[in-house]
DNA sequence: TTTAAAATGTGATTAAAATCATATTTTAAA
DNA sequence: TTTAAAATATGATTTTAATCACATTTTAAA
């Protein structure tokens, strides 16, 4: 968790439900919120002109996001949606910098927050532009267990095919035709449609 | 400039000269130091199994680099490399830290810092993953012109072709056609071979 | 100043993923 | 429980950037 919940209230945050598929802010919005996750699952994206989707990260129970644009003055450059009913406590702009002015200890963690984000980014393009549709999976799959602390344990993947090929830059059809490919080399197991890494 | 040079010199940093091509960290080092440029250019970039280059950054006098893995404990994402001679000051991990424990506006700044960097990447990304080449190299030209202040006249891109493709991630003869295009289409000029936007 | 290396340029060919079309299976909603 | 929608699957075709090969021009180094 980044602030603590009760913190955040005592500041004046107020949670609100989201519906499953419902927005939370859209890209080229100036922002006004810090949110944070109390249950659910949201996703950021982008689309392109012909509707091709891009995930760029999700977030779950404990975990903030859309902060950047907070401290800059930009606008988001990604749409966020909730990917199942979720939860969210949300702090005005204003009332979230004072509360990082008051508690140094916060600074300290979205520092680290932040520096994470950089580090996976970097990582996310370096496979992107110079990787086979192979190796971006891999780095996928990998990131995601590393994500989850099941770095050593084989997991089934909770995600469909569409997803994966949202989160890699892929197309469906490419990422199938991929993972059985990787399945017939022992890269991943497939049991009854689910993939297991 | 990030933090200020006589401070890091009082703190213990020392100034160190890098040839035009010489390395300043490799991808997966795990960092040492905290690095600010006082004159010169530093490029961070990754490279694949064929050899194919890909700019993550590119940094000038009074910007640091490589901060993010200081704060993780984790290896560098990417190779920093000297791109002409320059003049970097470095200072001990540990002392870093500690000097921004004792300079909270060091760490605010930081923090913008980082959320520009998380902000620039999320572009990048959203770009090479859904658009064209034109695209690709408009996104790239725009955010250079906006880096540089120059947001609102035509500047001459100081840039080679093959630059241009490394940070794109397409190759030297797409770029070339692309900018050729663009050219007939009055998105760039090119005059004696170079290009302005 | 010469000369080698780097950068630009261009046509031809190839490779690889996207696209299209359609079938089947699974999942979730009415 | 039925039914519609979503997900998986697969073959055929197309598109587009990569690759290859080589020529010319510019730049920088000896």
């Amino acid at each position: 968790m980044f602030v603590d919940q009760d913190i955040l209230i005592t500041w004046g945050a107020i949670a609100k439900k989201y519906k499953k598929g419902e927005f939370i802010f859209h890209e080229s919005e100036m922002p006004q919120y810090f949110h944070q996750i109390i249950s659910g699952r949201v996703k950021m994206y982008n689309t392109n002109e012909d509707g091709k989707e891009f995930t760029q990260a999700e977030f779950t129970a404990g975990e903030s996001f859309g902060e950047p644009p907070l401290f800059i003055e930009q606008a988001y450059p990604a749409t966020a949606i909730a990917s199942e009913d979720t939860v969210i406590l949300k702090i005005k702009k204003m009332r979230f910098l004072e509360l990082m002015d008051e508690y140094p200890l916060l600074q300290k963690k979205i520092i680290q927050l932040f520096a994470k984000r950089i580090y996976s980014k970097a990582i996310t393009v370096r496979e992107i532009v110079n990787s086979s549709p192979e190796s971006r999976i891999i780095a996928f799959l990998i990131s995601f267990k590393k994500k989850n602390n099941k770095d050593h344990e084989e997991i089934e993947i909770p995600y469909t095919r569409q997803e994966i090929a949202n989160f890699v830059g892929l197309r469906v059809e490419t990422v199938i035709r991929t993972l059985h490919k990787m399945q017939e080399k022992q890269t991943v197991k497939i049991l009854h449609r689910k993939l297991y890494f």
